[in-house]
DNA sequence: CTGAAAGCGCTAACAA
DNA sequence: TTGTTAGCGCTTTCAG
């Protein structure tokens, strides 16, 4: 342990032990002589103040568990990246964990979670809300992307994604493509249901015919073998839409490597996500960018609200999508 | 915080809350009949340990962080998470922190790092091991790929690269490749001096000559730069090594996009990482692979060693490199 | 094997 | 503004 502690520096300062939490804390009122000469102590010994007792104290936590499945895909890793580090500048302690999707998961979480929770932020389909819900002491927990629960016990980050597919319909609309195929996300997920729904939506209010579909798991190699199955049944619509970027990049190379099509101009090939893959001249893959630092911002939003105290009202944020028409390589 | 604790379950099992300690740390002695009636108790009451009191209470902490920079690498990012959560399924806490590779890096971790460590995971190049030391009060920190340090207070991960870098020479030269060019990583890095010394030495023992040489910052976008740059000056060599598979990435599309060469038959491109991209068939990308299994392993068997006490030597695990002539697209 | 009691280091009334 | 005091929830001697 910390050998050194609060009552250590109290006595080289001269001064009571309050005062050094005092001072450490700014809660409370401290004379600005106190104050400098428990942080001359303090300094002198290498003293920082334990989080473990003064969380224990304050009988409140710092710490934000991010929860994410056991197969996060591309984007999910780098976002769960940027919001462990937009955490920890913010003055909180994130805590990451990958749980299976599954009993078992719910069994690893409640036996190794070991600590009381500020809150959690939970991506859809990691883990089922009534699981995180009893380690969430201060604040229920954040969800995001469920978008289609209607869970009452915890706060919500959502994905407008009718936006951006709406915007994506429209722009093959304007550009004369008739036909379309799409790949969904894995079925169990939330995404699955919610992006071929705005998909569905939007089409309905076009002239655009969808002539077939697949089912992939949002991981390259199911974006190539879905491709393979659509390409069996043909025939070949004008574009194909895939439900994340890393699936339409194995769609894309198999159409070009396997079957000689050329991508954009035989086949015109759309993601979701926005990856920075996507911008390389490779691929320059169409996509429907959801941004991180939105999603960043709507958590921190909702933290600071809770903060403040929002009683038993349920926060729920709105973060919207767009699409980026990339058609051509930009190198030129 | 929970309301739910050890005394209360106590109360209702109708045993001490010594008892209750005692069935659920494992340690001491308790009759089969009192730990059964503590955890009917505990499953009623929905109870379970509080982390941060019983941290305090036993003078040690679970809690390792994973320190990286601000600008993690593309595999690096992957990396965490696999260390993570092979952390937590371990029984650990992984606590996740990037912070930037100067003053106010240190000053950030000093700042937010309010619990003691078990230990800390630093990758190269994030912050120096002094800054951390003082939050590891149980066991030095693990230094990742500090090839080239030798601080005697921390254990160490390092990565031999040699190996790897070693048997790409020898591919080259047996396929009768005799020119190459180089693009190294990040200057101020030690995976930079690191795998230059080891291709330099491969080299010095090879037929093959290094014509020129870049330096990028392992991203894309300074594999496009610094390939560009060499173009400039050129003759092409037969071959060019990249630092990691990003830059090579990006070497490759400038190469293919705008310069219409054709990869590998006119230019030999290799990388290093061996991300799963690499093996995508638009890329296709030679490449020399660490891979995370190992390092991970590495970690878990010195966090092992030192729980059963290692005293005041320093350990140090070393992980393999291996080439993956990978030269065409997988689909044919 | 069990319970009582003394901490772990810090915070938050409260009284001075 | 300060110091004193009583916890936060758990672990761990130490008697019994």
């Amino acid at each position: 342990m910390q050998k050194v502690n609060a009552k250590k520096v109290a006595e080289l300062a001269g001064v009571s032990r309050s005062a050094v939490s005092r001072s450490f804390s700014g809660n409370g009122r401290v004379s600005a002589e106190t104050r400098a000469k428990v942080f001359a102590a303090s300094e002198q010994l290498g003293y920082r103040p334990n989080g473990l007792a003064s969380s224990l104290a304050r009988q409140t936590s710092d710490i934000v568990a991010l929860i994410n499945g056991d197969a996060p895909d591309f984007r999910e890793v780098f976002f769960v990246q940027n919001l462990s580090r937009a955490l920890f500048n913010a003055g909180m302690t994130p805590l990451m964990l990958s749980v299976r999707n599954d009993d078992s998961g719910a069994e690893t979480l409640s036996q190794f979670l070991r600590f009381p929770l500020l809150t959690a932020v939970v991506s859809a389909d990691s883990i089922e809300a009534r699981h995180v819900i009893p380690h969430c002491p201060y604040a229920p927990p954040i969800m995001l992307n469920e978008n289609y629960s209607r869970d009452d016990e915890v706060d919500a980050v959502r994905l407008d994604e009718v936006k951006g597919i709406g915007e994506m319909v429209a722009h093959l609309e304007s550009t004369g493509r008739k036909t379309l195929w799409f790949i969904a996300g894995r079925q169990t997920t939330s995404a699955y249901s919610s992006r071929k729904m705005a998909l569905l939506e939007a089409l309905a209010r076009s002239d655009l015919r969808l002539l077939d579909s697949e089912v992939g798991d949002f991981f390259y190699d199911s974006g190539t073998a879905a491709f393979e199955r659509l390409y069996q049944r043909g025939p070949l619509p004008d574009a194909i839409f895939c439900a994340n970027d890393l699936m339409a990049m194995g769609v894309m190379d198999t159409a070009r490597f396997k079957y000689g099509l050329r991508v954009p101009e035989d086949l015109y090939v759309v993601g979701f996500d926005d990856i920075p893959q996507s911008s390389w001249p490779t691929y320059a893959l169409p996509s429907i960018q959801q941004r991180d630092a939105d999603i960043i911002n709507a958590i921190l939003e909702i933290l600071t609200e809770r903060k403040e105290g929002a009683g038993d009202q349920r926060l729920s944020k709105m973060v919207p999508t767009r699409f980026v028409p990339r058609t051509k390589a930009e190198f030129a």
